[in-house]
RNA sequence: GGAGGGGUUGUCUAGCCUGGUUAGGAUACCUGCCUUACACGCAGGUGGUCAUGGGUUCAAAUCCCAUCCCCUCCA
């Protein structure tokens, strides 16, 4: 007899003994021995940016830890690495809000120290929120992307693709914080509707007595202006495009030309294309050849081209020239509108378009092979491929990667003072050329002596991007490298298709020729109540932390799993978790009636028909949960073990099963009964145990081994009943029949319904004659025969 | 403007790919119930123009076309 549960509820106080026991067990432990199929999880590294951390990003890696345990399950060798995203940018904006400094006007050592400190804070944060979920990864060697050991590799990646003629050193138009004195990526652009003044102003037409009005936001930018245009089906303009207009103030030509970008019920539907006001200026200068003139500096002043106006602030300038207009006449009329403004994440300000000096890594070249891998590889859920592709056909620039930032991997650069040529060290070490000598004494073009080092860093992505890199060890580990690489499966969110696994497609073909992983598994959004996404300035971010104390791992895995199917986006409700809370109970008193009777797992020979017909039950729900298990979509094992465990087994099977069970006097009726509610249960465990790996451990242990859970092989239940199934739809409603007759007829002793023990005069249909005797005594059926 | 996803009862959601019993479940609400595992439970009930219009078909929530609305991303 096992151990009889006592507890009438599961208590997630159980969770942190358990987590105890399988730390000092080890019983995760990756080892590159070869001998089973090896599976390698490219876990995202989080990015600790911030209290609290999203109850999301919680789920996702609570179902991260799903695919580790299925790929056990599975029989497979599977490492699950761990990992802290810890370079960039919010990092730097968190520590100077916190200490009210300015990175910029401190020494960079000391600010990089202070990020430092506040990325172990927070970072602490997230690995107790992982361990706590009871994620079964390498917690012991968790890595970090600003370890000297990562930064080396992303240096040493860097160094192999320049020597292999993929990096370039360009001056492009490129999005500029003139607050921050940063180039910065689209990613770290935020966009807010703002009221602006929107000015319409006269120009004239050269070849004719005519005049065109045009409006724009940005009339301090109109000496930058080189051509204006209007829509080509615009019927009011038909006859001025090809003609050339003359800029007021600046009295200089520029030409009228017809665009499709040109919205008709924008202003007046003529605009003015200057360098640059926006990103579709950009596009606009690249496909026609424009010639731009450059507007601001990077000091977010007025440059010379402005001539009267040159050296003001961009405000400034703009009050200046709408003044001077209005001295001349040329504004037709002024006006209020809302207008999506793009600004910088940090700063606020509005992001100005600026060519800048920069690095660019070649990945146009690249995009039809991606194309080609794109299609090749296994997507769960299939429809999310689609996100990449589109991404795909829409890359049209090569990668820019250096980065006016502090917090960051250095380029590995030192120019040389003489003759500005750049010169690259040998890879193998980390270096920081803002603060070390080189460790060359020569330029490897004039043999002068003098080096001034690279101040920049890298887009972070350049770090992110070889993740399946660093875990498998590569240039560090042969032998652990072509063990473990390419990888199995990439899981990662929605949102980062086109940074994150774009990139990583990239950088690893570039490296190691190879996709780096043969699967790509691609989570929804985490939403609010109301189907919102949840960010930080909607201010609907929920904090998993007090839900997962209050509710359990468990509770808060099991509600993750089955709150959406895969790539879904799933709504964060407490009401929810609740629900799963109560499924864990349900499964709890199951075990603990369970406990009450003696285990075995040797069959009888005779099985009862009542028995057969829950295992071939049984048997199907496995087969549904393997199907789910091996597309590692937990949705569909998570809500058919709950719709079996509670709706099938407990409410029908367990109380037909339940007499024969208590009565050890009839053996071959109490052997059959008896095996079967185990063998039921042990596999629903099981199939159960990837998602709740708690509840499962703790009902395993105390019922069926001394053994983890965690390392069973995968539950075997033979399909040899198929045909009973027939009867689940008869059983279930003759029992719901009787219920209801109990239900309705009043008690002569006590004036209300028969209990459920009270005796009725109901006969079993012939259709159920073979399991005539357990639902007589199931039910109490006085039956006219008997 | 472009792309993708979605619209099923008061609320949330399954089913749609591969058309075929009374559209399944959860929650909320209402009714009854201590039943040798569970009141965090059990049994039952009310509640649906499956967004709208058209088409294909013997048959449409499901396939096709159009329209409207919502969300996300890109411009």
């Amino acid at each position: 007899m096992p151990q009889k549960i006592e507890e009438k509820t599961w208590n997630s106080k159980f969770e942190q003994e358990i987590l105890t026991r399988w730390e000092k067990c080890k019983i995760y432990n990756f080892s590159a021995d070869g001998r089973k199929h090896v599976f390698v999880i490219d876990t995202p590294p989080p990015y600790p940016s911030g209290r609290p951390w999203h109850i999301g990003a919680a789920a996702h890696y609570a179902q991260i830890d799903m695919i580790a345990r299925t790929g056990r399950l599975l029989g497979n060798n599977v490492l699950f690495p761990i990992g802290i995203d810890r370079n960039g940018l919010p990092v730097e904006i968190y520590t100077e809000k916190k200490h009210k400094i300015r990175m910029r006007s401190m020494d960079r050592e000391k600010f990089l120290d202070l990020c430092k400190v506040a990325l172990d804070d927070l970072e602490k944060e997230m690995i107790d929120i992982m361990k706590a979920l009871g994620l079964s990864g390498d917690f012991e060697k968790y890595y970090r992307t600003d370890s000297d050991e990562y930064r080396v590799m992303t240096q040493n990646t860097f160094l192999k693709l320049w020597n292999k003629g993929l990096v370039y050193s360009s001056n492009r138009p490129n999005n500029y914080c003139t607050d921050c004195g940063t180039t910065i990526a689209d990613a770290e652009i935020i966009y807010e509707e703002r009221n602006t003044k929107l000015i319409y102003m006269k120009f004239k037409i050269k070849e004719s007595a005519d005049e065109i009005v045009i409006a724009s936001t940005r009339p301090e930018l109109l000496f930058a202006c080189q051509c204006v245009m209007v829509n080509p089906n615009d019927k009011r303009y038909e006859n001025v495009i090809g003609k050339t207009v003359i800029l007021p103030l600046f009295n200089r030509e520029v030409k009228i030309i017809a665009h499709h970008s040109a919205k008709p019920e924008f202003g007046t539907g003529a605009v003015m294309v200057c360098s640059y006001g926006d990103k579709n200026d950009v596009q606009i200068f690249r496909e026609l050849g424009l010639e731009e003139i450059v507007a601001i500096n990077d000091n977010g002043l007025m440059t010379d081209n402005a001539g009267v106006y040159a050296n003001l602030k961009i405000n400034q300038a703009r009050e200046r020239i709408i003044e001077d207009l209005k001295k001349l006449g040329s504004i037709d009329k002024e006006e209020y509108i809302m207008h999506r403004t793009p600004l910088c994440e940090r700063s606020k300000s509005p992001v100005e378009i600026i060519p800048m000096q920069d690095y660019y890594l070649k990945q146009l070249d690249f995009i039809p092979k991606l194309r080609e891998f794109a299609l090749k590889i296994e997507f769960h859920p299939e429809v999310h491929r689609q996100i990449l592709l589109n991404w795909l056909d829409s890359v049209v620039i090569d990668w820019p990667i250096s980065r006016r930032r502090f917090y960051g991997t250095e380029i590995p650069i030192w120019y040389c003072k003489k003759c500005n040529t750049p010169n690259l060290p040998q890879p193998g070490k980390y270096y920081r050329p803002w603060r070390e000598e080189p460790p060359f004494n020569k330029c490897q073009n004039c043999d002068s002596s003098e080096f001034v080092g690279e101040v920049r860093t890298f887009d972070t992505w350049m770090d992110s991007s070889i993740t399946p890199l660093f875990v498998t060890k590569y240039d560090r580990d042969e032998k652990f490298f072509s063990y473990t690489y390419p990888t199995k499966i990439r899981p990662q969110a929605k949102d980062i298709v086109r940074t994150w696994l774009f990139y990583t497609m990239l950088r690893c073909y570039q490296l190691t020729g190879q996709l780096a992983w043969s699967d790509v598994w691609i989570m929804g959004y985490g939403v609010d109540e109301r189907g919102e996404k949840m960010s930080k300035s909607k201010g609907n971010v929920i904090d998993p932390f007090p839900i997962i104390a209050k509710y359990g791992a468990d509770a808060f895995r099991f509600w993750s799993a089955a709150e959406a199917n895969l790539g879904q986006d799933f709504r964060c409700s407490e009401q929810k978790i609740a629900e799963a809370q109560k499924f864990l109970t349900k499964l709890w008193n199951v075990g603990r009636f369970m406990s009450s009777f003696d285990v075995t797992s040797m069959s009888p020979g005779d099985l009862l028909p009542t028995d057969r017909w829950i295992l071939a039950e049984l048997a199907r729900l496995v087969d549904r949960c393997l199907k789910g298990y091996r597309e590692f979509n937990f949705f569909i094992p998570s809500t058919s073990l709950k719709e079996f465990t509670w709706n099938l087994f407990a409410s029908h099977y367990l109380e037909l099963a339940k007499s024969r069970a208590y009565n050890k006097n009839e053996p071959s009726g109490y052997l059959s009964a008896l095996y079967t509610l185990h063998k039921c249960f042990s596999t629903i465990l099981l199939l159960l145990s990837p998602i709740c790996p708690f509840i499962t451990e703790k009902l395993w242990t105390t019922l069926y081994s001394s053994n983890s859970i965690h390392t069973q092989p995968l539950p075997v239940v033979e399909n040899t009943f198929e045909d009973m199934c027939q009867y689940s739809y008869l059983i279930t409603e003759f029992n719901s029949m009787v219920w209801n007759k109990k239900k309705e007829t009043i008690s002569k002793n006590t004036g209300r319904s028969l209990s459920l023990r009270d005796p009725i005069g109901i006969n079993v249909p012939d259709e159920l004659r073979q399991f005539k005797s357990d639902l007589i005594e199931m039910h109490n059926l006085q039956t006219s025969s008997s």
